[in-house]
DNA sequence: CACTAAATCATAATCATTACTATTTAGTTT
DNA sequence: AAACTAAATAGTAATGATTATGATTTAGTG
């Protein structure tokens, strides 16, 4: 499901966030990136030829700003933030998928890694990396407070 | 298994890499740190310590060179570059559970998400993240090399 | 139209990482 | 054991992403 500009920006005015033309033109942008992570710098440069002069500090907040309203995935790889514009606001469980030449995202349904591979035909698959996070048992019996 | 010094010491002999005092005192770091991801600019900061005046470039090189050697693991994370020492010489398939309070990892074995939480006795999980890499169906198709 | 909190701009700082070149050293050879 | 040489390190500075700060502007409201 793709997600549409009105959408994106129905969900700022429903936070009581205001609807800046920055603002605007930024969802505008990353709305059509839904199925690719871009790194943020990659944004910040974009948003900057768009709006000359426009603040890293504005770019950079708003990023954060709309990932805490879970409009945006963000994952750290090789010394850059990379963000993905995402639809699926329930938080819904599931997996990707990335191209390691263009960077496409296939969103993944399953969870038991075999199943996986019939979900990528045509795809080459090199490698994949999970991981699960939490408080491990020392640290749980110590009643350290999850976050 | 843990892996010890001297071990680690012979695989960079055995690859005729020459044994510096810095590299010595770097694996010697690293091979303490097993079960924990450590933040390369904390290795660095700690090198310098023992080192007053040891280049930034020195680790980071040598850190790059134990990855490729396959010493280390090695991920980003908020800015980040995070490593661990592996003994998994073999890059046997196989995942963590990193607590998020103290970074402690704990290696995990079997594949299917289910199965984990049984690996996991008193520990808190609060997510996980799972991607899987490769080339999509679109680049495969048009013969793009994997790297 | 005025008001005000929120947002942005402009500038600079910070922090991790990398570049570059002169100097040093580990491991080998004589 | 001294000499040799490629490899490694030191020292200095640059780069690039991200964050801080304080003054100015603006979206949304009354």
């Amino acid at each position: 499901m793709e997600a549409t500009l009105e959408q994106a920006v129905s969900i700022l005015r429903r936070n009581q966030l205001k609807i800046t033309k920055q603002r605007h033109a930024l969802l505008d942008y990353l709305v059509t990136y839904q199925d690719h992570y871009v790194a943020i710098s990659a944004v910040d440069e974009h948003m900057r030829t768009l709006f000359a002069g426009m603040s890293h500090n504005t770019i950079y907040r708003n990023i954060k700003e709309f990932e805490t309203l879970g409009l945006l995935e963000v994952k750290s790889a090789d010394n850059q933030t990379l963000v993905k514009y995402q639809c699926d606001f329930e938080h819904q469980h599931h997996h990707h998928f990335v191209c390691s030449n263009c960077g496409r995202v296939i969103e993944l349904q399953a969870c038991p890694l075999d199943a996986y591979e019939a979900q990528l035909p045509g795809c080459t698959i090199t490698g994949h990396r999970m991981e699960i996070y939490g408080l491990c048992d020392q640290c749980t019996a110590k009643g350290v407070q999850a976050n």
